[in-house]
DNA sequence: CGAACGCTTGAATCCAGTCAACCCCCGTGG
DNA sequence: CCACGGGGGTTGACTGGATTCAAGCGTTCG
């Protein structure tokens, strides 16, 4: 990915590769050096939880490098994951006292750390991080209001091929030519991808299987998917236009 | 209910009985009469649309009186339902330029309408007002990611039992003693239920009439339920606890 | 190597959707 | 006054899509 794995602990956020496409962006250059004492680079490993919903919110996190599931679980089990999180966005920025979600990382990864009474002290001194940050809330409240009607209302064939569509813009306007854009590398384990989409990891199997036989997609790996007719599923999405 | 039916048109926003509820609570005494002169208070009719998703999104809304209910739909007709919106929120403030959903009058009611642009010159000068709308907005995200987890793990008893539960408990906290807390005051057709919930209206009816079979609940009239057992209610939701 | 995990597939089940009929209420207009 | 129509709601019979349950396979990893 076209991030820089930076050196682990204080990082020089001047040289961030990827500071244009996150929230640092709005930093003039002379202020990053104060945000660069706020500050800090970690490693993530694949699995682990950054937080889990009802911990004290003491931090944000801007994501680096990786890929992260935000989620909530029932006390009876059952898991709803919000979103995926890709590099260039922060979670767990909040006002309130307790995080509302669980973050758990899909993949080895950084990620920036830094404290949400940090932010909070930086924004009162940066109006353009304030709007920033509200343009980001209102951009996740409506990605989120999309993804409320997939699960209220599309079927698990619809449900798939969104979920396929999407993957595909993402890694085509992120990766352009650098990659094969037919070729998908979705990190993410049928129980997630379920849980994602309101369904359960036998629905989600089936309809793979099904798209498999139609040759709509390849199934490469557990991690992989090759895209054979995109038009195929764009045209059982075409609802959602 | 407990909000002020003001004049039409211009309105004194210091004498608003509703403001330390809104968004407006950050204003200090003198700083009202520059939102006076932004403001505009308006009546709204049952069933009339203040806006449309794609509108050009030129106003944003502070409900004083009635009830509304935000939604999206696909051009094959399907719709959900995203919230339903009560006095003292506020909704079409957006940093987009075209509102991302619908918004339709459940009730007759007044709203208090407002450029956005106001918005944004406001809180260029309040630093309260940007965080104030950032709260709003992180409290709307998560509301909505609870949401999520309804529509994407619940069955349609649970998804009635805590429609009914979240009414139940919104009465009691804004009107307390003033009325009668088991009778629940609900302004919403069966598809609006049934298309917030992600069901049919038909099984919205069957769960409805399931209920009242068990003495959990009466159905007084289309707009009036009585909770008879609130506890059996509490039960069914009990994992969202 | 064995165990655990993740994924797939099949068969049976069931919950919610679909289709259809009917009711009630209410407003309208002859 | 009643007839009519339409919107909203309910109920029943049937259907079907997704879940559940169960078995089996391949891969990974301690």
């Amino acid at each position: 990915m076209g991030c820089i794995k930076a050196e682990v602990g204080k990082v020089n956020c001047k040289e961030c590769e990827l500071k244009d496409d996150t929230i640092c962006g709005v930093f003039k250059e002379y202020e990053l050096d104060l945000l660069n004492q706020f500050i800090e680079k970690i490693p993530v490993k694949k699995g682990s939880k950054l937080f889990k919903e009802g911990d004290k919110a003491d931090f944000a996190y801007i994501i680096s490098e990786g890929a992260f599931m935000k989620y909530k679980v029932h006390n009876d089990g059952r898991r709803q994951i919000m979103a995926f999180t890709m590099p260039g966005s922060i979670v767990g920025i909040s006002p309130f006292e307790e995080y509302k979600y669980s973050l758990q990382a899909l993949l080895d990864g950084y990620v920036c750390k830094i404290k949400n009474s940090g932010v909070e002290i930086l924004s009162e001194q940066n109006m353009e991080l304030q709007k920033k940050i509200n343009e980001f809330l209102s951009y996740e409240l409506d990605k989120t209001q999309d993804h409320m009607f997939v699960l209220g209302r599309s079927n698990a064939v619809e449900k798939i091929s969104l979920f396929l569509c999407n993957i595909y813009d993402y890694q085509n306007e992120y990766f352009g030519k650098r990659v094969n854009n037919d070729i998908l590398f979705i990190p993410i384990r049928r129980v997630d991808i379920a849980d994602y989409l309101g369904l359960t990891t036998e629905s989600v199997s089936r309809v793979f299987a099904d798209f498999k036989k139609q040759k709509i997609i390849d199934i490469v790996d557990r991690s992989h998917t090759r895209i054979l007719n995109i038009d195929k599923l764009r045209a059982i999405t075409a609802c959602y236009s």
